[in-house]
DNA sequence: ATGGTTGGAGCCCAA
């Protein structure tokens, strides 16, 4: 079971990548962030046609994420028990959705951004991650088989920036109240796939627009795949697929994935 | 060097 996460940064402009990107990984689930699209507006029909259901949460400009599942030939696949944002949490961004494929928990993240180290945003941020703990702590007891994953706009250590001495623990995405905000995640049993099977890769799954970042190989590893402590013994890979990053006015951002042995 | 690029809205904001 592959399952992966791309924020597309506008499902609009990129729904051609995704569609190319599907017919070629042919991932089992897809969790989607920054579709910046209306419910109304989300291309549902279009991703049916490739043989991906999906549900989704939006809103216009801004945040919004979805998750698409393959359809099998026995018609497996469905999307069950669909929660939308954080239970208790109010919040009119549309940040977070779940939902259970093939009895696997899926919660996809678009984590906040956070701007800079002590801005209202940050303190947004990192209310936003408390909340998240709390209910995680309570869907695993539901669902011991969980797959966290999403862009999480937090770079776990050095090796997942290109300079460790810009990226430091004073500088948003790398901040030392960031970082422990993840590590109270991984408290939980979750764990980050990619790091536990390639201890020593320097691979990163975001590069910014600006100043050629991605041609001089500038990027952090901000988009992750964690995996529970039940589902551990079922690892059997992760990556991050750069390809996409390559093609035509990209997404900034790669996607990760995961592959879970049946 | 406090820069620059993209997306979406609407004549700036978020990343």
């Amino acid at each position: 079971m592959k399952i992966a996460s791309w924020n597309v940064n506008s499902l609009n402009v990129r729904l051609p990548h995704l569609e190319q990107w599907l017919a070629a990984a042919r991932p089992d689930v897809v969790a989607l962030q920054e579709t910046k699209l209306e419910d109304a507006r989300f291309p549902d029909a279009a991703l049916a046609a490739l043989g991906y259901r999906s549900v989704f949460s939006g809103q216009k400009t801004y945040n919004g994420v979805a998750i698409l599942s393959r359809m099998d030939a026995s018609g497996g696949g469905a999307l069950e028990d669909v929660q939308v944002g954080i239970p208790g949490f109010e919040d009119e961004q549309k940040r977070v959705l779940a939902a259970t494929v093939n009895g696997v928990r899926i919660v996809d993240v678009y984590v906040v951004n956070g701007q800079s180290v002590g801005s209202d945003k940050y303190a947004y941020k990192l209310r936003w991650l408390e909340a998240l703990h709390g209910w995680l702590t309570d869907e695993l007891r539901r669902h011991p088989g969980l797959v966290l994953l999403g862009d999480f706009n937090i770079a776990p250590d050095e090796r997942d920036v290109h300079d460790p001495l810009q990226w430091n623990e004073d500088h948003i995405l790398t901040s030392r109240a960031e970082r422990d905000a993840l590590d109270r995640l991984h408290a939980l049993g979750l764990h980050d796939a990619f790091r536990l099977l390639n201890p020593d890769a320097r691979m990163f799954s975001w590069w910014d627009y600006r100043q050629a970042a991605f041609r001089r190989e500038l990027g952090l590893r901000i988009d992750l795949t964690l995996v529970s402590e039940a589902l551990r013994a079922r690892l059997a890979g992760a990556g991050i697929d750069r390809e996409p990053r390559t093609w035509e006015r990209p997404s900034d951002h790669a996607p990760a994935w995961v592959e879970l042995a049946v």
